[in-house]
DNA sequence: AAGCTGACTATGG
DNA sequence: GCCATAGCCAGCT
């Protein structure tokens, strides 16, 4: 892994990093979902805060596959553009509608049965 | 040091 | 079916 980080830093933050980044093109799937592969389960919102912190231009983080349950684009206004997490995903032939993955349960992909630990 | 916030989720009314 | 509340944990003020 990177040790980009800051000495001492090692949180969680990288294992999210790492799982999302293993996301496959044209996949999404949701921040419960890689929380609860990491253990952290219902603080989904953690794995939200660590997308925050993966905007930094040091991480080669696909945050814009990562929705909530719904499928909805909640973060999208969070990458600089209201549209760009939208852009990102239809580049990647995933259909947007009203802010919403088209098929989401198709594309859903989860990493505590993709990754099979 | 203590309290608030937050890219979520589940449950209840 | 939609709105309100609670639980969650880590970072920031």
């Amino acid at each position: 892994m990177r040790e980009t980080s800051m000495p001492g830093s090692a949180s969680f933050f990288e294992n999210v990093y790492d799982v999302v980044r293993q996301i496959p093109a044209g996949r999404v799937t949701s921040y419960g979902a890689i929380a609860e592969y990491l253990g952290l389960r219902g603080s989904a919102r953690m794995v939200g805060w660590a997308m925050n912190a993966a905007q930094t231009p040091d991480n080669d983080v696909p945050a814009h596959r990562v929705v909530n349950r719904n499928g909805m684009l909640t973060g999208k206004h969070h990458f600089g553009g209201p549209l760009i997490m939208q852009q990102l995903l239809e580049s990647e032939n995933i259909e947007i509608i009203d802010d919403q993955v088209v098929r989401f349960g198709e594309l859903f992909w989860d990493p505590a049965k993709e990754l099979t630990s």
